[in-house]
DNA sequence: GTCCAGGATCGGA
DNA sequence: TCCGATCATGGA
């Protein structure tokens, strides 16, 4: 890949691996929209529009400063994913038929917090619920950035938070559990450098200190906050294409990827439900 | 009205 | 250790 520079916008050029559509979809994040073929969304403090011709894509509302700072990490564009995709086509021929047409996806290095926060909300919702939940605390906690678009709340803000503040947000049972999360993050008692050089399982465990989040939320969070790629969280749907397609067999098969694979599973049967009916 | 959604918790067997 | 009911909410 390489990268064209100019005042507002960076180019990316030749890119292989990198599908918008796909990396936006696949169900990893719930902050990006798509509008006229162009995808809005912010992070880290910074929003931007993208928009991709075949292997070009183009970000605009940023420069190389920021692109360097941010977006060139957010998108993991450092990775290789043509080498951990072929990794993985070799493990299973299951897997390999699904990264034939999910191989555009990337795993977002999203702000852990962000990250902690969204999959907390998940838990017993559907995806477009989710987004409206996410999306009505950035808008009632977090700052705004651009028309429409505004920053992930700060967990100081929600560590001060009772739940009979977050009642408009919609969250239900779940508020609890954010405010949980936003005090521990806040006042240290859950530190993400550090879980970072924690063994996962230990990783996992301090994540699950706090109310509401078990098992599935911590690998989530561990695979998206933390970029950490043997995470391999089982929601419902993975379940199911684990029992059905893979009975018996334990996701250590998969290897050192097999969070990549998760998702590339993932998004596969989202888009065609059928195989595991 | 019933069922379900990128789950976790609690009580009882 | 395992199982089932329950949790708040809204759309199908």
């Amino acid at each position: 890949m390489e990268f064209e520079f100019s005042e507002n916008s960076v180019k990316i050029l030749n890119t292989v691996n990198f599908d918008l559509s796909q990396t936006f979809g696949c169900g990893q994040c719930f902050r990006w929209n798509k509008f006229e073929n162009k995808f809005f969304g912010a992070a880290f403090g910074e929003f931007v529009s993208l928009t991709q011709n075949g292997t070009t894509v183009i970000i605009e509302n940023t420069n190389e400063e920021k692109f360097n700072l941010i977006w060139k990490d957010y998108f993991d564009l450092e990775s290789n994913y043509k080498f951990m995709a072929e990794h993985l086509s070799d493990i299973n021929p299951i897997l390999d038929k699904a990264i034939r047409e999910c191989s555009g996806i990337r795993i977002l290095k999203q702000d852990p917090w962000e990250a902690l926060c969204s999959f907390i909300i998940s838990q017993n919702n559907n995806i477009p619920r989710i987004k409206k939940i996410v999306n009505s605390l950035c808008v009632k906690f977090g700052g705004n950035l651009a028309d429409g678009i505004f920053t992930f709340p700060k967990p100081e803000i929600l560590a001060a938070c009772e739940e009979e503040d977050l009642a408009s947000v919609r969250a239900g049972f779940r508020a609890r559990y954010i405010i949980d999360a936003a005090r521990k993050v806040s006042e240290g008692t859950l530190d993400f450098l550090e879980l970072k050089n924690m063994p996962p399982e230990e990783a996992s465990g301090v994540l699950m200190q706090i109310i509401g989040v078990g098992p599935k939320i911590a690998e989530c969070v561990r695979l998206y906050g933390l970029h950490d790629f043997r995470a391999f969280p089982i929601d419902v749907w993975m379940k199911k294409i684990m029992e059905k397609l893979f009975p018996g067999v334990s996701s250590d098969i998969f290897g050192d990827f097999r969070g990549l694979a998760q998702q590339y599973l993932y998004h596969y049967i989202r888009l065609h439900p059928d195989v595991i009916a």
